[in-house]
DNA sequence: AATGAATGAGACTTCATTCAT
DNA sequence: AATGAATGAAGTCTCATTCAT
């Protein structure tokens, strides 16, 4: 029960921990959302995480592979068009669409804001938004598609798809999110635009 | 805390040297947009403008106080409707006007991107250019009013001005500058949805 | 706030220095003592103890607790009255105290003059130095109370005990030491009023 | 009425400013006081008096300079011991005298304070402060032999004077002011012991 | 005589990263 | 496999001091 004075003791390496790479990466996340990659120490991560500050670089040789990583986790699987699309009510279907998009992006708001934030800096991190970009462009206009009347007369889907894509994606980015109204009115535009 | 005690050598200071603030912003907005904020150092700054390292926290207390002067800088003066105002034609009237709202931003593109990056962490630059969305949104919302035919049915408007006002906005925040073409279909095809 | 981006070279740590803390502490008393607290920059206490730099900071977060840290190393176990007492002789039973007193001291004479000259802006010393003066006040009064002659009369034991104390800390906080026919002579005074 | 926009103006000087540079050592004194000599820019010095910073260098060449004439302000001159002397009742004497010489350094006991606390690195200092303190331990002996009954026994008037200036000093220098109770008691210990 | 602009040395501190264990 | 100790590079900022005017 005592402890000898005065006898420096190894600290017992406490057996492996499942789920650290897990924790860090978490930490990791939150905490550059909140403050910024560049403000925000390893050695604070360690601590949210609750693991040596060592178990860290040997995860991640280096810190900007925290970034990397980060980004990897984000969902890149399509929402399957099928599941939102209304037959005939385009808006219907937009809306059903961005809130499934909101809902992966809203498992981490402040996470999508932050690798916008350092994709300027880090290619990796530019990449994969741009990737991620375009796959929800293609996203919004298979949904349009499949959700417009079969006869197609001559509209712009492209473009619509596009309008909507960045309008989302700006709200992802450097909007502050939450104001679904105005997100809904400007679906209602977008579809109204596309059926006279 | 302190100074060493002993004499000081040679500050030897050079006479007045207009023009060196001036230079010392410039020379943080290309740096900052170039690797980010944080990670250009003040040292960096004072090579690029020439000027001794003292000479920059002389004038900016401290490095943050360069990005709220650098915010200050960018043209608040909104354009004046009129001179972009092709009535009768509400497509031309708002390329024409995005075009000169480019050319305010194209100034700096970077620094503007920059700007948006910082604003998460930086609550006057957050503050500045929230207060510069709406500007700009109020301004298209003018351009297309004097721009569409006199008889005014119930068309959406204002839904019309914040969808354009997240497309250039997120032109100059995240999305890559340039592509024009893909602008000028997004606003014909906005146009288009206000003149059936 | 941040690091620059780029790959950093060699740290190349050489293990364990077991001593380096003690190095540090005593360096940083001798030269805070020599020059000041603020005259004295870490660099020249990591000099003087032979550590990088970086070793200070990492055990001693700020300068300030290199300070805590040499009060903690006062000793502050009071003296045993029963080695100093002569019966019966109460000047020589304090003229042993103060030597036994000034030993503990001397030990860095310096240290304790520091130590006072920094009472005044930091908190921590002030209350270590003034717990450290009601303690010896106390002694001194214990001595003389052990070392009078059995009869007591009315005498002012209290007064002669802060009388001393206060020529004795006198002593360590700002005039020269060593003058000790002074001291002795003033004992001899103290001692003499206490019994007629 | 109007300034021209854009056009330098020169500060215009103002004219002369008697009391500036009074104004500059009590301000310096108040803020040593308070932070210390170090810890104080002569920027804050320049604010409180009220003077431009330039001014201050122009006066006292160093930082230094500013200490050694604080010194000279100190009151050099002894008081006057026929003023203060209760023929036939030591006790009193001292008790006026020691209020005089508290008045004189109450004026600023911070002050005085902070010129012991420099006196170990400030060679001019602290000979002005030992000068000071011979003419006070001197001024002590004389106030008691003039005040001492007129048969005089063997007393040792020399070694209650260096007491009593012990305690004074101790007081000015780093004890906390305030207790009257505790100094007369130790006037009144003294004083018996000076005539049984 | 007075002053604001300017300067450079250097102080403290933070931190990613490495190595021995 | 894991970790705490250790390192050194660099960053921000302060400030006494000087000079031109």
């Amino acid at each position: 029960m005592a402890r000898a004075v005065g006898v420096r003791r190894r600290p017992e390496p406490a057996g492996p921990d499942p789920g650290a790479r897990e924790r860090i990466l978490t930490a990791a996340g939150e905490l550059f959302a909140e403050h910024g990659f560049d403000a925000t120490p390893t050695s604070r991560i360690a601590e949210r995480a609750e693991v040596p500050k060592g178990l860290i670089h040997y995860y991640f040789r280096r810190k900007q592979d925290l970034l990397a990583a980060l980004v990897e986790r984000l969902p890149e699987e399509p929402v399957e068009s099928e599941r939102v699309v209304v037959r005939g009510d385009v808006a219907a279907s937009l809306r059903l669409l961005v809130r499934e998009l909101d809902t992966r992006t809203e498992a981490s708001p402040l996470l999508s804001r932050l690798l916008w934030r350092e994709a300027d800096t880090h290619v990796a991190v530019r990449q994969a938004l741009q990737r991620r970009f375009r796959v929800i462009v293609e996203q919004i206009r298979a949904v349009i598609e499949a959700a417009l009347p079969p006869d197609p007369p001559g509209r712009d889907v492209d473009t619509a798809a596009l309008l909507l894509a960045r309008v989302v994606n700006h709200r992802h980015s450097v909007a502050r999110h939450g104001e679904h109204d105005e997100l809904d009115r400007e679906i209602a535009f977008i579809a109204r635009a596309l059926q006279p």
